[in-house]
DNA sequence: ACAATAGTGAAGTATTTACTTCAGTATTGC
DNA sequence: GCAATACTGAAGTAAATACTTCACTATTGT
């Protein structure tokens, strides 16, 4: 579930808001409120809600309500999957510099 | 100069689209033009090259004009700072896990 | 020289995003 | 019971996004 394409859409969506990785960057210390996530942001309670809500549907993020509190934690999971697609990629690219760079050496050596 | 916010924003954004990390995950296996990276893609070349310019702005993508054709590879130190802003934030919340998994055992021997 | 190739640039449009405000509901503490 | 707290939801708006088409320029192969 955690790899397709959409869910990566969301994910990545979630992270290219400064005000949503700030809430993440939060959550990575710890579980925390609405209010608590909404402290260092300069805008609406509501705007936090819908930040965090895109936060939610991306799986990054998992809340859980307790009588009027709404308590917020990190999916480690998936920003796990997240960080997968990038270090695949850039392995992938690196392994193709090697490759390249045994050749021309072994070129070298025929020469 | 890779790791201000709003570079940040740009790469994820960036990385928020299928069509996008198509281009980045064919770029992965090695340099490819325009045309190349249009080709298994379901708009027009107009449409790519937009997207183009979104990974470029994003740093992900560095591209230089040889003739007419436009060669296209990967950034990787750009995908590495992605990368690395994610592995941050899920090594902290790990971290926090393990501190408090050793405080509960502590505890555990104290009863 | 000319046709085909490879890409560029500007408009235009439908949809999505990132907020706002305001009015409401459910819990909790006294 | 009542006020304060902690959200929730709907509606509205300005800006950004993801395309399209069409017209165009620069380069290459014959």
């Amino acid at each position: 579930m955690l790899h397709d394409p959409a869910q990566l859409d969301l994910m990545f969506q979630a992270l290219a808001d400064p005000a949503r990785r700030l809430m993440v960057d939060r959550l990575s210390r710890g579980p925390a409120s609405v209010s608590q996530l909404a402290e260092p942001l300069a805008m609406s309670l509501s705007a936090v809600v819908q930040h965090l809500n895109v936060l939610e549907a991306s799986g990054l993020v998992r809340t859980e309500k307790l009588g009027r509190v709404r308590s917020c934690q990190i999916e480690p999971q998936a920003l796990r999957a997240a960080e997968h697609w990038i270090s695949e990629r850039r392995l992938a690219w690196e392994r193709r510099l090697d490759r390249l760079g045994d050749f021309l050496a072994e070129t070298k050596d025929e020469s």
